[in-house]
RNA sequence: AGACCCAUGGUGUAAUUGGUAACACAGCAGAUUUUGGUUCUGUCGUUCUAGGUUCGAGUCCUAGUGGGUCUACCA
């Protein structure tokens, strides 16, 4: 029996107090809310998580609404790729989605009622009279002269809005609060506004759209949210969500704000993520290197992982900047566990067997994933001929007790084959090294090893004749500063990383298949390598999703 | 400038709600290893400052400092 106490965060706190209390039967719903004006990126998955796990927690549900109230920026082809993304998190929303403009009828009616309690009013002034009259942040903004209008007045005016007799931006209606709050939302806000444009869902039904104040509340209400979790930026809005709700008389949903999660070498802006695709940085929203989820699985990136680092990363109310290591770490932790392994020579060398056969050939077992004994084996050819990794062999290399791989007159072991020993070293007229001849020891066959040789070192290798080539992208982070956009001289890219894509040819065992796209694969000692859907079948592309952690090149470089 | 929010190791989050500051990642050292991976062990290091309340303060109060947010007919 454990007496450790389980540790809550903020939110869950209220949750179990408000359960405690019986507050709505108990009853925990949430929901995730996007705008459907671009993808979904880091910070979304962050926030889908919470909402969905934290309702799983409780028994509580979880809806999709797909906040779009402003028919000028949002589209329906943006709907499908977000429903697929939260779909391949590993998340199923409630009720089919929803959307806003379904309470379009029902958020007019709210309106109507706020202009016949004398609470809401339309305005003929011009934005910029607005804007105006609105004040300073430390300064008391100045009432409206159309303030005090008639409800008579209000309703016929209301009506002439919705009804498609005004230009756009000629009126609007605005809620009558406090001109002087020191909360510059609170200062008469505005609801509607008129856009004689096309939804992408109820076409030319309406010329005015509710304002995401007048929409956002209420849509929770009608939903019957429970709690309303969004981000810090919002903390301001919720005097006004609450006005509404008391107001109203409706569904009373409670606004809980949390800090949106940052992440070294990410970055979340729409606009800034938008500019990295138009101006040709990358080659799409979902480019591996995007922040984006659906770049994220293109790179390999399993679904349990992020789930994983947006629970590590935890919930609280402080700006925060996450290592972008702790991402790394749970994409490792669980590709460890699935992925099968592979050798892949990424830059090879050729290592002649002088001792071995000409045109001898042996099939070596091999197992496909050490930490999953069903994962099974597979056969891999062995020849006089193989490729080695140039990184695994050094000319002048350090002591043995340093350095165990390959070196003149050094031995290693060939995963699931024999030990090797370096006889000679073969290089051009510029000095590079063309070819290492080696002799093997025939007794030191991997499973029947009666050599009694022992060797520090296991590489990987490919039989020259039988090795397959593939393109490799190499990834490395977008940017070269963590923090891209916290510089307010530069613009954020400045800070492009250059080197974030390179193409290489690999040498790969045979036998790798044209698996389904997404497929991962361990490249042994060198990471994680996950199959692109640019492939076809005698042209595979595999995307570096994550290297393994390599404690050797950390100490070369001390 | 005003209002609101925030401040715990390098990073992120905890601390039985006033009772010996902990967990994870990162770092370092070692063991194991036919992946310099995985796994295991050890280790480094933390309450913004100054007052106050209290037997006792990371926690409560006051002030200061530092950071964030807010003045779109965007969400």
């Amino acid at each position: 029996m454990s007496t450790e106490r389980e540790s809550l965060n903020f939110i869950e706190e209220i949750i179990e107090e408000d359960i405690k209390n019986g507050k709505h039967g108990g009853l925990v719903y949430t929901r995730f809310p996007p705008e459907p004006n671009g993808y979904l990126h880091i910070g979304h998955a962050k926030a889908i998580v919470l909402n969905f796990e934290i309702a799983q927690k409780y028994g509580g549900k979880t809806n999709l609404r797909l906040d779009d109230t402003n028919p000028t920026t949002e589209d329906t082809h943006f709907v499908e790729n977000i429903k697929q993304d939260i779909q391949w998190l590993g998340f199923q929303w409630e009720n089919g989605e929803l959307y806003a403009s379904d309470y379009f009828g029902k958020l007019y009616e709210y309106a109507v009622d706020l202009v016949k309690k004398g609470l809401a009013y339309v305005d003929d002034s011009t934005p910029e009279e607005i804007a105006e009259m609105k004040g300073d942040i430390s300064v008391p903004g100045t009432e409206s002269p159309y303030r005090n209008r008639s409800i008579e007045e209000n309703l016929e005016l209301l009506e002439g809005m919705k009804n498609g007799d005004y230009p756009d931006g000629s009126r609007v209606l605005r809620a009558k609060i406090d001109m002087a709050s020191p909360n510059m939302h609170m200062r008469d806000p505005i609801l509607y506004r008129i856009k004689h444009e096309d939804h992408h869902r109820t076409g030319g039904e309406w010329c005015i759209y509710p304002m995401y104040d007048f929409a956002h509340g209420q849509s929770d209400s009608i939903e019957g949210i429970t709690h309303s979790l969004c981000s810090l930026e919002f903390r301001h809005h919720r005097p006004l969500y609450d006005w509404f709700i008391e107001k109203l008389e409706i569904f009373p949903s409670r606004q809980i704000e949390f800090a949106r999660m940052n992440v070294e070498y990410m970055i979340t802006s729409k606009r800034k993520l938008k500019r990295l695709v138009e101006e040709g940085f990358v080659t799409g929203w979902d480019d591996p290197r995007m922040p984006t989820i659906a770049g994220m699985r293109r790179r390999g990136y399993p679904a349990a992982a992020i789930r994983e680092f947006c629970r590590r990363a935890g919930i609280a109310k402080r700006e925060n900047l996450i290592e972008i290591g702790l991402l790394e770490y749970c994409v490792r932790q669980e590709l460890n566990k699935t992925a099968d392994r592979v050798m892949a020579v990424l830059d090879p060398v050729k290592v002649v067997i002088t001792n071995y056969p000409e045109g001898q050939v042996e099939e070596m077992e091999v197992e496909n994933n050490p930490e999953d004994e069903s994962a099974g084996n597979r056969m891999v050819p062995f020849s006089r001929e193989i490729y080695i990794e140039r990184d695994d062999f050094m000319e002048n290399p350090p002591p043995p007790k340093k350095f165990y791989r390959l070196g003149p007159d050094r031995m290693v072991r060939l995963k699931g084959a024999y030990i090797i020993e370096c006889n000679d070293v073969v290089k051009d007229e510029s000095g590079k090294i063309t070819e290492l001849h080696c002799t093997y020891f025939p007794e030191s066959r991997s499973g029947s090893d009666t050599s009694g040789l022992k060797v520090k070192g296991t590489i990987h290798w490919v039989s020259a004749e039988h090795a397959k080539e593939v393109e490799v992208r190499m990834y490395d982070r977008l940017f070269t500063d963590p923090t891209p956009t916290s510089h307010e001289d530069k613009d954020f890219l400045e800070f492009f990383n250059e080197d974030s894509l390179k193409k290489i040819t690999a040498k790969v065992e045979p036998a790798l298949p044209h698996a389904e796209p997404g497929t991962t694969y361990q490249f042994l000692r060198k990471g994680y390598f996950c199959l692109d859907p640019d492939s076809t079948e005698d042209h595979l592309v595999f995307n570096s999703t994550v290297n393994l952690r390599d404690t050797w090149s950390k100490m070369k470089k001390n």
